[in-house]
DNA sequence: ACAAAAGTGTTAAGAATACACCCATGT
DNA sequence: ACATGGGTGTATTCTTAACACTTTTGT
């Protein structure tokens, strides 16, 4: 009965997230063949046969970016579109995934495809549906981090409340209060002062914090 | 390139959630063949070529069912499960959507597949992965209606304030208390008092309220 | 001594929680 | 008159929001 069945094709696509310069920046590549050819695309592939999705965004990402999804400390599915074909063999159905890391380097010249990572609020040409896949992303990781610790994956291990301030505000597009963002994170009991003291300037050193737990947890007060 | 592309089967499965005897129910089929013969699954098929994700989730869930997506008030994808291969011909990519309605029939003798809700919490032995993603929609629900007004799918128009608990308590698995809850909930200004009332044996009637509007909407302030 | 970022507390308004009795109806 | 579910208010605690000055350092 289902004989004649003839499949949609299988893609998956990753956006990749980074702070760079305080601020949220996603990685892109340069499309070096029609369609689209020369505007910029996330990076993403076909999903082989025998491969789950996420072993298919693995995979697609160290080929074309050369990232590791081992350096890539939370990894979450995002959301699955029916997109305009990529293709001209016919329609695609794109699984996609956000990845989130920091001081992510991409190997030079890992492909011909130009590898790089654009502030979200200064994007090029992008190609297909991308850019609504982008803008969907960041409003997820916008809800994400207000009610999970979802950001200890775009900081450093060591980090300075500063730090962690200014990656939220750099996520949410918006400033927020000091003394109320410090007396509330801390009051969630996430993270924990260290000993140590992060020195760069002419100014008070600021201490150094680091998150409790890693594993992606969900606040028992959501924030902000 | 991708000449040797061989593609895992995408399929679609419906998780349709309706309220039976002031219970949160799903919507699930007997299985007339192996594998999983006699168990209980989901509605859902194959993804035809040409057509979207969520058009095949509406035609494989009236085929099987009789249920059209237009009887549900709110429709929303989910999650792709990279489930076991259902079918000997591979690996099986699964978009899901979960659809809520009230007052669903299911046409008699629709299919040989015997349609039938069952209470989430009576659930009968089920085929595949079926009980986790139930389950996964299932937190997806609690979570959504206490940051959307998303119950006014599983609601007549017009309704009781105890009504509107009764679901509430029958999603999340929990008593709420009654004057905070209608505190609460009509701050929230998401429903307005009609100038009727249920009447319904031997007490005082009901006043009836109703949703100021449908489509799905963000809380102000998140509810429970 | 100055510039620059780090650090810190209080008050007021709003929201959440806990809790018990009277009201309107049908029989 | 009684049984049944509908309807209502207050006091306390917790959370949020608004807001400005002192501290520590490098030059």
């Amino acid at each position: 009965m289902d004989s004649i069945y003839e499949p949609p094709i299988l893609t998956v696509d990753s956006i990749i997230f980074q702070l760079v310069d305080n601020e949220l920046a996603v990685l892109l590549l340069e499309r070096a063949a029609e369609p689209f050819k020369g505007m910029w695309a996330l990076p993403g592939g076909y999903n082989a046969a025998g491969e789950t999705t996420r072993e298919a965004m693995a995979r697609t990402l160290a080929t074309k970016t050369g990232l590791q999804t081992g350096d890539l400390p939370l990894i979450e599915q995002l959301y699955t579109f029916d997109t305009i074909a990529r293709d001209p063999r016919g329609h695609a159905v794109s699984v996609t995934y956000m990845g989130l890391g920091k001081d992510l380097e991409l190997p030079p010249s890992a492909t011909a495809q130009n590898p790089q990572f654009f502030p979200v609020d200064q994007l090029p040409t992008v190609a297909y549906d991308h850019a609504d896949i982008i803008g969907y992303a960041h409003r997820r990781l916008c809800s994400k981090i207000t009610y999970t610790n979802a950001v200890f994956a775009l900081l450093p291990e060591l980090f300075t409340l500063t730090q962690l301030q200014t990656a939220y505000e750099a996520i949410l597009g918006r400033q927020l209060d000091k003394r109320n963002f410090r007396k509330k994170f801390l009051s969630l009991e996430l993270i924990e002062a260290t000993d140590e003291y992060h020195r760069d300037g002419a100014h008070r050193p600021a201490l150094l914090y680091r998150f409790r737990q890693q594993p992606l947890q969900v606040l028992s007060r959501s924030f902000d």
